[in-house]
DNA sequence: TTAGATGCAAATGGTTTGCATGCGT
DNA sequence: ACGCATGCAAACCATTTGCATCTAA
């Protein structure tokens, strides 16, 4: 019965994003990493700036990763690029549009980029709000009921919150 | 591998609730459903006062709803009762510390809060933010991985996100 | 040269808080 | 009366945006 008006906050413009061409070579190809980070910013139309290559670092030669917009820019200035909170959020979600990244939304606050953007699901700590990936979940096992005509099952997000063992 | 240092948002010190009772007789008794809302108020140590009643009210006499603070106060203004919106997260917070609402976090920036406590999950239509109500999922067919050691499993939240059927 | 990218500061929008006043017991 | 409740406005905080300034191509 309930409902809520605004199409609202979901529909972001995605600001500058340059036509975000249908990335092609986006495959296998696994050599250098620099040259790999280049190939991907170019597959995704995105030009190659000094940010971008610095975040593009970051995010991807460390393995899986969660991260909050927060967080990288931290870790950036640990790095000693400088970068805007601003172009942070910009770039993050060019990533996420250029299936680079994934967006997760959580407690209602924090918006954290998975750098795995294969199908997951993740443990929340509670305690720490810290991330887990939970590797083969077998959502598929979830017998959902159809849903509302009209409309077809786009993501099914599964989210186990974890607390600390009452030993 | 990452991680947040905050505790942060989550730890709500609950503004001013009153020393929540270890909430009582909450069961069976369905009768006169004025005197239903004061004694879960009561229940719960919470005054019945003329907001609470108001919301409680708004919130109990139409079956399961999701809603958020601000359509709960359009609800109360359209009722001819007005309450602020502080007030109206007091008692929505307030509310789910006693058991009688559950707070849906679902993208970032909207909170939800379901009357239906039961264990449940829900559709999102995306182009709407409209939740729904998912009546028996067989989440329990999840074949979950061990949580980290430490840890147990305090929830497991299903979001099925839905979108318009590209007919 | 020029479309796109960046940074800063200001704006947003949901939610929370300080504090003086109101009200249920 | 006493102490929790309430309302208002200001504070917060993550995120977004306007605009002038750069920069990759």
């Amino acid at each position: 019965m309930s409902s809520l008006e605004k199409p609202s906050s979901k529909a972001r413009p995605s600001r500058r994003a340059a036509r975000p061409r249908p990335l092609a070579s986006l495959g296998s190809l696994v050599g250098c990493p620099f040259h790999d980070l280049r190939m991907k910013l170019f597959d995704a139309g995105l030009r190659p700036t000094r940010q971008r290559l610095a975040l593009g670092w970051l995010l991807y030669a460390k393995g899986d990763r969660h991260l909050t917009a927060e967080k990288l820019q931290e870790e950036a200035q640990a790095s000693r690029v400088s970068i805007s909170l601003a172009t942070i959020y910009n770039s993050l979600h060019q990533f996420t549009e250029a299936g680079l990244l994934r967006e997760i939304a959580i407690d209602g606050t924090r918006t954290y980029f998975d750098t795995n953007v294969s199908h997951h699901d993740h443990f929340l700590v509670e305690e720490t709000n810290m991330l887990i990936d939970i590797p083969q979940v077998a959502v598929d096992l979830l017998h959902l009921p159809e849903p509302p005509s009209g409309k077809r099952i786009a993501e099914v997000e599964v989210i186990v919150r974890l607390r600390d063992d009452a030993v």
